[in-house]
DNA sequence: CTCGTTTGGCGT
DNA sequence: CGCCAAACGAGC
């Protein structure tokens, strides 16, 4: 007899382990480990995952598995290692983590129906059920009928049926082809009615063609008749259709053209040498390709992807969310065109399942795609590519909170194949592991152009206003601003929203309208005209008068982008803008269609937010204003000078990439900062030296490891007294060299009504963290289950709010 | 004593 | 997570 190991489709703690099942009969040789199944739970039925199979368990009365869900498994063996590693890593339910490596299709919907088992015979039941002889859970209880049908359920007249369904639909086209021989064609070509020609028509398409098989409108078209035609030729058994799957392809009927490898220049051909060979060694070995901006990383990258195809094998490339843009989805598909899926945030649930599926039914072989494109069930990887190594987004706020740069380590170890960690402003952990020798430094300095970088020139706002200019633009920007026009070359102008934004204050008592379930400010949404809570997503209408004072100056306040156009508008009206921010980029396509017109030339301006500062690669753009460069140094995280220095250098690397030559404005209120000057003089190094002195001051990454634990309660005392509890029960179990911050208030110290307060562990060496952990996280257990109490615990944290 | 509502422990 | 049964308290 053969037991499962499952692993039920329930986030608790409690249900975190192995349940054992017996596999009936009729399945033993059918399921496999890494399979969804549906498995009896209690008095539901819900979905699980087999981890494992094996001939005997501890476990008496044993319940049977109901049925496989799959054909075939959906996890190999290397993602449920993976799986059980990520749980263990972040400390993260291994539900959570099956499901966070697989399409967000493949998640079990659960319904739930009561069933008529009285065969007519109850009378009161006729009004329930009204001839047919289920309802649905959710109708009973709107129409009141559920205190009635439970206790019928009692007797047995009615009862419970659960069901587990799939979110998979797997598409599907029905094709036509011809089940007739040649000869019996040419005799149906006879038995045609004289008065139907264009069934000729058809049937001698067939006879030309006979292995077409097309969808009936398709058919139609290239056989030059109407459906109507097609449709008697069926019902007269000449022609016949059949269901096959198809894929959605969010990329059909797009043109790419074919692109060949460029030659290297002799800096990128130095940077691509040991790569190569890592690849024909089958060698785990990191790259950090650190290149300045458009020195041809993606190149590196594309001629090392083909070596990897070369060898008959596999690669991922991650790119962060908001520079997967069709520019760069086009290097790739233009150079491998049909081997490449792409996975990002753009497609939907079934599009992102179908390219999935390409990925395991092996016609795919380059997988390009975001944070979790890392999980791409590739069996035979050569190569993982992270670009853009420092952004944020490869870490995952929730749970698990991984990050893709871990996943990718421990993959590529598996597949012994090298991964290439690229940037041209690396994160301080990997230039620090670079230099320690632990990642190979690849290192390219000049632009492919030979071009020098852009000449920034750093505008302190203070001095402006001491000028008496009140405007957004210093008189610097806005004459070559006014200068680009002239030449009709264009511009990108950075608004920096981070730590910043537009909120509604009374100019008479300085009242701020807050959310009243989060401790934060409102903001303001010109769109909808609405005030909007960014962690709740409470929203209400703009007061017209203050609700402090009654004044009715109350305005909003804060830069935002609309703003910065409308002020554009009056100071350049001839200049023609095009505003990308959250509020401009809501529908699919939107992001991709403006990107276009801007290189199309048919704006002078790109005015947006954070999203526009990567992976435009534009040859006309010769000059980059940032308007306010400083406000994220203000924010409550240690990372923000290292991501003020990212963003000016990275926004900055969008001027003068081609032919003509940049230049960049950076507009701000702290020119000494030392992440601004660097930034200016785009000397890498320099500010990397100068930040690992503050990190070890501040004994903060990569000099110390951190783990933030987050503590939440509805009630302020509860949630501070477990945080004390937590701190001190961590103080006793950590070595010496480690430091515990806290308990203290978060940065956000209540959100959709709860208190959070959190709790900050630094350590050099601490093995046996993860444990001590989980016991503390069990320890807790009881309260978190019954008393509300909630405890996050974040490894590595990238942001500290 | 009988309702309806809350709570705690369980699931192979 | 969602279930069931036990515990609880209000109303008669």
């Amino acid at each position: 007899m053969k037991i499962a190991n499952v692993i039920v489709d329930i986030p608790a703690m409690q249900t975190d382990k192995y349940f054992d099942y017996r596999i009936p009969e009729k399945w033993e040789t059918a399921i496999q480990p890494g399979m969804r199944v549906i498995v009896p739970f209690g008095p539901r039925t819900i979905q699980g995952f087999v981890a494992g199979i094996k001939d005997r368990s501890e476990v008496k009365n044993l319940r049977e598995i109901i049925a496989p869900q799959d054909l075939a498994p959906v996890l190999n063996a290397e993602l449920l290692a993976l799986g059980d590693w990520l749980a263990k890593e972040t400390l993260c339910l291994k539900i959570s983590a099956y499901q966070a490596m697989l399409p967000a299709a493949m998640k079990a919907k659960y319904e739930k129906r009561i069933k008529r088992q009285d065969g007519g015979a109850n009378p009161f039941l006729d009004e329930v059920f009204k001839g047919h002889d289920e309802i649905s859970w959710k109708e009973a209880q709107q129409k009141g009928f559920l205190p009635f049908l439970q206790k019928e359920a009692k007797n047995g007249s009615v009862e419970v049926v659960y069901e587990v369904k799939s979110k998979a639909n797997k598409k599907t086209v029905r094709l036509i082809f011809c089940p007739l021989s040649k000869d019996e064609l040419e005799k149906r070509m006879e038995e045609v009615p004289k008065n139907a020609p264009k069934q000729k028509q058809v049937l001698q398409f067939f006879l030309e063609n006979p292995d077409a098989k097309m969808a009936s409108p398709e058919l139609a078209e290239t056989a030059g008749v109407s459906r109507a035609v097609i449709k008697t030729l069926l019902e007269k058994g000449w022609l016949e259709e059949k269901q096959e799957e198809s894929y959605r392809d969010p990329y059909a009927g797009r043109q790419f053209q074919k692109s060949v490898p460029h030659a290297l220049t002799a800096e990128q051909k130095q940077a691509i040498g040991p790569v190569l060979s890592a690849v024909r060694e089958n060698r785990n070995e990191t790259f950090l390709l650190f290149g300045v901006t458009g020195s041809g990383k993606t190149e590196i990258y594309l001629q090392s992807i083909q070596e990897v195809l070369n060898q008959g094998k596999e690669a991922i490339v991650l790119v962060p969310e908001i520079s997967l843009t069709p520019q760069m989805v086009n290097r790739f598909k233009s150079r491998f065109g049909k081997d490449v899926a792409v996975l990002h945030s753009g497609l939907s649930v079934g599009e992102k399942y179908d390219e999935w599926r390409k990925i395991t039914r092996k016609e795919a072989k380059v997988v390009v795609g975001a944070r979790s494109a890392i999980f791409a069930p590739l069996e035979n990887l050569g190569i993982i590519i992270i670009d853009e190594e420092h952004e944020n987004s490869y870490k995952q706020e929730d749970n698990p909170r991984y990050h893709a740069r871990d996943v990718a380590l421990f993959r590529s170890k598996n597949h012994h194949c090298p991964v290439i960690l690229g940037s041209a402003t690396p994160s301080l952990e990997s230039f620090a592991r670079a230099q320690k020798g632990v990642y190979t430094l690849l290192k390219m300095g000049k632009r492919m152009n030979n071009h020098p970088l852009p000449e920034v020139s750093i505008v302190d706002m203070r001095e402006e206003l001491r000028a008496g200019n009140r405007s957004m633009f210093s008189r610097e920007l806005f004459e070559k601003l006014k200068d680009r026009l002239e030449k009709k070359q264009q511009t990108v102008l950075l608004l920096n929203k981070r730590g910043y934004s537009s909120f509604v204050m009374c100019r008479d008592c300085g009242y701020v309208q807050q959310c009243p379930n989060c401790d934060i400010s409102l903001t303001y949404h010109r769109s909808t005209n609405e005030m909007k809570c960014h962690y709740c997503g409470y929203e209400t209408f703009v007061p017209a008068t203050c609700p402090e004072c009654g004044s009715s100056h109350i305005r909003y306040f804060g830069t935002g982008t609309q703003k910065v156009e409308e002020e554009l508008g009056r100071l350049l009206p001839e200049a023609h803008v095009i505003r990308m921010d959250v509020d401009t980029t809501g529908h699919k396509g939107a992001h991709e269609r403006m990107l276009q017109s801007f290189a199309n030339g048919e704006a002078d301006i790109l005015l947006g937010t954070q999203m526009i500062a990567k992976g435009l690669d534009f040859p006309n753009i010769t000059l980059v204003g940032v308007l306010n460069a400083d406000t994220m140094l203000h924010l409550p995280d240690f990372r923000a000078s290292e991501k003020t220095f990212q963003l000016l250098t990275q926004v900055s690397g969008r001027a003068g990439r081609h032919q003509l030559e940049g230049e960049v404005v950076v507009q701000t209120y702290t020119p000494e900062h030392y992440s601004i000057q660097f930034a200016g003089e785009q000397d890498y190094e320099r500010f990397y030296r100068q930040e690992m002195r503050m990190r070890k001051v501040g004994a903060y990454p990569p000099f110390y490891y951190l783990t933030l634990i987050t503590v939440s309660h509805e009630n302020v005392m509860k949630a501070m007294s477990a945080a004390e509890k937590i701190a001190g029960f961590m103080r006793n179990r950590v070595s010496g060299g480690s430091v515990i911050l806290g308990p203290s208030a978060c940065p956000v110290p209540r959100v959709k009504n709860r208190y959070r307060y959190q709790c900050l562990i630094k350590y050099k060496r601490e093995p046996r963290l993860n444990e001590t952990l989980s016991v503390l996280l069990e320890h807790f257990q009881h309260q978190i289950a019954s008393e509300g109490l909630s405890i996050a615990v974040d490894v590595n944290p990238n942001m500290m709010m």
